[in-house]
DNA sequence: TCAGCCGTGACATACCGGTGACACATCTTA
DNA sequence: TAAGATGTGTCACCGGTATGTCACGGCTGA
């Protein structure tokens, strides 16, 4: 999976260099389209849905407010401005007419690539939530629903944050104790069976896919794929 | 209806000067809880969850990676950074241990105020639009006026928030802790019970739709399509 | 073969959430 | 202003169940 990402900036030296930077860094996981002036930057805006654009203000052809209006109006994908215009009043209006960000020109090409990371992952955020998931076993952070083969099943609080717990360390070898002090926190006068008993009681909800929580003879215990 | 803003800034003089500036700007939007130290600021965030942080780096006490490594363990609030420190090394840092941006010193207070409701926005994503939509039920932020099967209903003032709470968060299961911190506000001694009660009288408020709002045990409410 | 480790069934209880009732404050209305 | 209605927090009770505990027995490796 790959995130489109318009980038839209008169300078060609400097559209080059970003654009370069994103496909390097990236390894795929950017599908770069670019602009380098207002009209086209507007028809690609309009045409085709963006997971990110970057966007100077000064284009010839139309200006960068102009197509962030245009894009606002399509979606709410996240925009970053890029400027040169650093004055007070030119980055307000950029707010205003709706963008996420702004970056003064010149500007570090590495701090702009994180920013981006940062903003997606917001972005993303509303939609479903974090999904951690593991061969046939899914789990959702945000409804605490759990699915296995894409089917929700019921369970527990305790199991459901072991699992989650397990998941969150996936194919790592958790002992008891630290399951306990994870899972159970601060109480202290706890049987150490009673994970084993939470195991047990998640793979039964777990069904078929209980074999990916395996059994670590004297160690504890590890989720895997398979 | 406010957002709760944590401003944690070891300079008293800035931390005042940004706090006024959001009550004042904000005109009720923003319950403000301040910290000056970083323990006071890690106490504060383990504590109560926020709608948004800005959290300077450099403190006595904890560091700034610290209290937004403490604050992401927690929530996925936005935290802006804000930092003397303009080298290019804290700045991917402070994207690495999970911030949404940063703002480096000496800043714009409209600016960065400005950043914050773009976050915000984008953070809260969906909850800008009047009227919210669930299943049957729909709630209309500007008349307070809620629906089920397009059949208007009256509903109390408590209820109102906790349904509009729910919709801002739907699919999203809220602790009975979570709910009252924003529903309640900073009501101290307020019993947990008297969510399940608000609840109750919410349900019977919905009719045939009570069963949108699912109760979670062992974790809180969550209301769904269906 | 024996000790340690773990799975399992059964059990008991503490906990959790729904519910009805009530107290108190505030608002409404005559 | 008095009387009633309404909104909201609190409490006690209760049924269901989530979860901790225990005992037993099988498996495994030394």
């Amino acid at each position: 999976m790959s995130y489109r990402l318009l980038i839209v900036e008169d300078s060609l030296e400097l559209l080059e260099a970003v654009s370069d930077f994103y496909r390097e860094e990236g390894a795929g996981l950017w599908d770069v389209v670019t602009a380098s002036d207002g009209n086209d930057a507007l028809a690609k805006v309009t045409e085709g849905p963006f997971d990110l654009i970057l966007l100077d203000i000064m284009l010839p052809g139309a200006s960068g407010f102009d197509i962030c209006r245009a894009a606002r109006r399509k979606s709410d994908c996240p925009i970053i401005f890029l400027t040169a215009l650093g004055s007070e009043d030119n980055i307000l209006k950029g707010y205003e007419t709706g963008c996420d960000d702004y970056v003064v020109k010149p500007f570090s090409t590495r701090h702009l690539y994180a920013k981006s990371l940062a903003l997606l992952k917001r972005a993303n955020k509303g939609s479903d939530g974090e999904e951690l998931r593991c061969g046939d076993i899914s789990l959702n952070k945000k409804s605490m629903i759990v699915k296995v083969k894409d089917k929700e099943i019921t369970i527990n609080s305790k199991e459901y944050f072991l699992l989650l717990y397990l998941l969150e360390n996936k194919d790592s070898v958790l002992s008891r104790k630290n399951i306990l002090d994870h899972v159970w926190g601060d109480v202290l006068d706890v049987n150490d069976r009673v994970v084993d008993n939470t195991i047990r009681r998640l793979r039964e909800c777990l069904g078929d896919s209980s074999g990916q929580i395996k059994t670590v003879i004297g160690r504890g215990y590890r989720i895997t794929e398979a």
